[in-house]
DNA sequence: CCAAAAGTGTTACAAGTACACCCATGA
DNA sequence: TCATGGGTGTACTTGTAACACTTTTGG
């Protein structure tokens, strides 16, 4: 056995990130066009390899960070795929992040150089298809999203800081993919106590609605 | 940049295996005493390098194997862990996996080989100091598999062909580590319709106890 | 005054939890 | 006959889901 076949007797490591938004009441997933490699011109998941002096989580947000301009966000681990032959060039294990961010307009930045033809949120309920296993990645991020909306306060990642009980409740029927009833939404979120009353009201065409914002912005089960 | 930085450029990739089972109503888990390397003399939990052509299940299944001579039992993968310094003598990014086995009297086997000083179980409530970061990953899939069994029927794998619903109340009060009411334990067990009752009794000191089987005998949610 | 969104309570049902007594057997 | 574990039912509490009308504003 030579010293080249000892080192490279283990699969690359990388990581996979799932952005998702909620645009026109749809959920959608931040995608990259790839330029090169056996899956050239498909759609993908940003990512990339992780390096030997930075964590999961930290090589997680880099990517993150490279592509949209935004750190201090939700980001959590999800599933590590590694079948071999998911990526026809070479064995890699890939571990799975989920992100939420805001749209808030700014996104999806231009490629950066020239590592990506194109930038795009695509509706996750109508995916073009997907390089390597990442069909797979975003189903499994989707259903763990809409799991972990149930039971935490994550969705304040998607909301500027202050928002009506509307916003809200349209945010949460995007992510889910179904319609809640308004008074039992109502009565369940204040109930949780995570919302606290600005004590203003936006006014629009109609009657002015409260305004909310979360007691904390950082994540914290509930 | 040389040809070997190059291929040396990403984490090991590895397994660690959490086996647990139910002895003497507590949960205990499997481990191994370390022979070298900078933990010598330490506990771990079983595990070992992923091989290029293997899935991350596959190797996580090759290396309980290895242990237990078991196969074919439910094992589930837990989370990646991948902190630079989790192994100080290189950089390891380990896949973690749940494995759980009904004890039977016949485990932990002989070490193989001279691979470990000893194989163990160990009760969870009173571990000794364990290398790597592995008390994280023993904690970590504690919690989940008590989370797992109160929505799977994953309890199948504790226990015989055939037992008693107080054998099964048993096994679940050790995982669980508390005491659950007999008469809304039963109830809930029976209702879940998982169970078939074989017809049998089983005779002891005292009055004969229903005997009954699970209806599958793989993993599926309830 | 009208259209549109904001705001609010009650009832019914299901699920979960607490709790005490009788039964069957071997010793 | 007694000690021991097996077996059962009911009441209460909690959470969830269904459902309709009034209020406030801008146009």
């Amino acid at each position: 056995m030579t010293a080249l076949s000892a080192v490279t007797a283990t699969p690359v490591v990388a990581v996979d990130v799932a952005v998702f938004t909620v645009l026109s009441r749809a959920l959608h997933v931040l995608l990259v066009e790839l330029r090169g490699g056996p899956f050239a011109g498909h759609w993908a998941l940003p990512g990339g390899r992780v390096r030997l002096d930075e964590s999961l989580d930290a090589a997680a947000a880099r990517e993150l960070a490279a592509q949209t301009g935004l750190d201090d966000i939700y980001l959590e681990q999800l599933y590590t795929f590694g079948t071999p032959g998911r990526d026809p060039a070479s064995r890699v294990v890939s571990v799975g992040y989920v992100a939420l961010i805001a749209h808030g307009g700014r996104f999806p930045p231009r490629p950066a150089g020239d590592k990506y033809a194109a930038v795009a949120w695509r509706p996750v309920a109508a995916l073009p298809p997907l390089a390597y296993d990442h069909a797979t990645v975003v189903a499994t991020a989707t259903s763990r999203l809409r799991a972990k909306l149930e039971y935490t306060n994550l969705a304040y990642t998607l909301l500027p800081r202050e928002f009506t009980l509307a916003d809200l409740q349209e945010m949460y029927e995007g992510v889910l993919g179904r319609v809640l009833d308004r008074r039992n939404f109502r009565k369940r979120i204040l109930a949780l106590g995570l919302l606290r009353p600005v004590g203003r009201l936006r006014r629009g065409a109609h009657r002015p609605a409260a305004l909310y914002a979360f007691r904390h912005r950082r994540p914290m089960l509930i």
